[in-house]
DNA sequence: ATGGTTTGTGTAATCGTGTGCACAATGTAT
DNA sequence: ATACATTGTGCACACGATTACACAAACCAT
């Protein structure tokens, strides 16, 4: 069709070529304004013609308004997240917001990243990453008061947050696990320090300590296959463990290899071991893991909803309380 | 900090308050114009002090140059990509460029989508997904003149294209596998129509013509676990096949969760499992799968090299060869 | 027929930077 | 001391759209 053409036409070229002036041009673009049906639809047909779309870079610096969303994850291959991105990308991608993604895993400098992000003029910030603290994120958002999506409740008044609650499945699964005779449980992390961690940590913590019990042995992996393998080996061996509960359902794969392979243990007789996130994976065949679930797609319809709010102008920080189940395989 | 303040500072404002002009604000962010060194200290000391950085919208618009990148993939979740995304990122990150996701998997209108992102006037564009030909993302961005990175070799002069080539660790494989006795092939593809998914074929396709032989059976997943364990089944109930060569990892592993659990035949004793991409997943001690791998680090490295390229302003289309390996595991 | 509302379009300013050009100030060579 | 090259800065315009305002034309009611 206009098949040669190298550079981009522009709004006044498009206006010459109608016999207008390119105010109209822009009109017949904007769904509800004052513009002649006839006029309309003589310029839609002459733009087609010459491939003329509006400049959303241009238009951007004119409304102050990007539609552009920063997505701050930990990593793009990540089973944790991947669902939830993937999920979101396309509830944005609906409403015609595009997704900017930064992703920390390996990158340096994250604030650096984010500062760059923010030159963007983004509308929305989306944290799934454990890896960046919330101020962080508000001292180099705030300034376009976009809303931030996060674990953490942070008490500001630009932040939005999405709390979740698993205390009473990380209980059942306690329960479980008890009941069938176990008596030595270790904790592997995924990240030493990261709030989310914290918080799941706690939720069995407590269900513990309701029984009287305690974690025998802590160890901290990075959320990978490798780590929960390599972990999962020092605590059944040095510290005699028979019971892991996981940061994560990657962790909790590698574990149960661990357990099989390298100590001749079986799920569930002589170890339970116990995922977290609830990922597609942990439900095939050959995993069929004992995990604490999220629900991923109310998880991101919260998301939704919060940045929903955001764009209705609703004032104030939002928060949406989420709550897990568990989802039993054969591991525990 | 500047904690509180609402609206993010401009340029001319910062100029006031540093008592200079704007286009010395400009200046003293590029890093070579020319500018009193004692200028622009003061003017980067007052711009720190006030939060303040240049807006890339208004840049681009000025510059002609966004450096944000569109990245059209299949999924996120995918593990078949997700490494390279994941990989790629990080070196777009490094060297200030901001990637766009455009997610097609479930999303109606492809094109639309990718027009979208074309209005945001990005400088390259990579397609990594095998559902959008290459000829509709040349249309829809030919005006920007970006780099096209793909599988698909079109002969197009703005497109820049990967090739990859798995002919010779097919023909390995293949050996491998009618040495061990198997006799009756069949493959499994990942999406029915794609480029990608015909060039994989073929390779084992001509292999086996090689030897005399040819697939018996062939069958379409859509490169999910769930879509491999159940056209497993039917290939080895109805079709009675002992070697299966599947369009990539994630559908291999669910094959062979199908053998093991509904008919009880084991790898590589009664069958043959045959993946492809070469995921960190298949390598893990539970899967341990045979596969046609492609080095990821070498082809996000052919990747950046064309963006290089492409920035640099070379002409005309360029293209790079990849050669795949085979990895052995305990499948086949 | 006249005043008032509605409709359609053009003019010009605006969004926030980058940069060519002009010009003053300073440095350098004869 | 004069001619010339160099450095540093401001002015003004461009990038490509949106939109408040003005205004002409058309329509309507009395």
């Amino acid at each position: 069709m206009s098949g040669m053409s190298r550079r981009r036409i522009t709004s006044k070229e498009l206006a010459k070529l109608a016999g207008v002036s390119s105010a109209t041009i822009s009109r017949a673009f904007s769904p509800d304004s004052r513009i002649g049906s006839a006029t309309r639809d003589r310029i839609l047909a002459v733009a087609r013609e010459h491939g003329y779309q509006p400049n959303a870079i241009a238009r951007s610096l004119n409304n102050q308004r990007s539609r552009l969303v920063a997505l701050v994850v930990n990593a793009i291959g990540n089973p944790c997240e991947a669902e939830e991105q993937q999920l979101l990308v396309h509830r944005l991608q609906a409403r015609q917001l595009l997704p900017i993604i930064l992703c920390c895993a390996d990158h340096s400098d994250r604030l650096q990243l984010m500062r760059l992000a923010s030159t963007y003029q983004v509308d929305h910030v989306v944290v799934f990453s454990d890896m960046v603290s919330m101020q962080d994120a508000v001292d180099i958002f705030h300034t376009t008061k976009p809303i931030i999506v996060s674990f953490e409740p942070l008490d500001n008044e630009s932040v939005s947050s999405i709390r979740i609650d698993g205390a009473e499945a990380a209980d059942e699964i306690i329960d479980k696990i008890v009941r069938d005779g176990k008596k030595r449980f270790a904790y592997l992390s995924g990240t030493n320090s990261s709030w989310i961690d914290k918080l799941r940590r706690k939720w069995f913590v407590d269900a513990l300590a309701k029984r009287g019990l305690a974690f025998e042995a802590q160890a901290f992996g990075d959320y990978s296959y490798d780590s929960g393998f390599k972990e999962a080996v020092l605590l059944l061996h040095r510290d005699k463990v028979d019971a892991i509960i996981c940061g994560n359902d990657v962790m909790a794969i590698g574990a149960r290899d661990a357990a099989r392979r390298v100590l001749g243990k079986n799920t569930p007789d002589d170890i339970a071991i116990v995922g977290q996130d609830g990922i597609a994976m942990a439900a095939w065949d050959c995993n069929d893991l004992t995990t604490l679930s999220l629900d991923h797609v109310a998880f991101i319809d919260a998301v939704v909803e919060l940045i929903e709010r955001h764009d209705a102008e609703i004032e104030g920080p939002h928060s949406i309380t989420l709550t897990c189940t568990a989802r039993w395989g054969s591991t525990a």
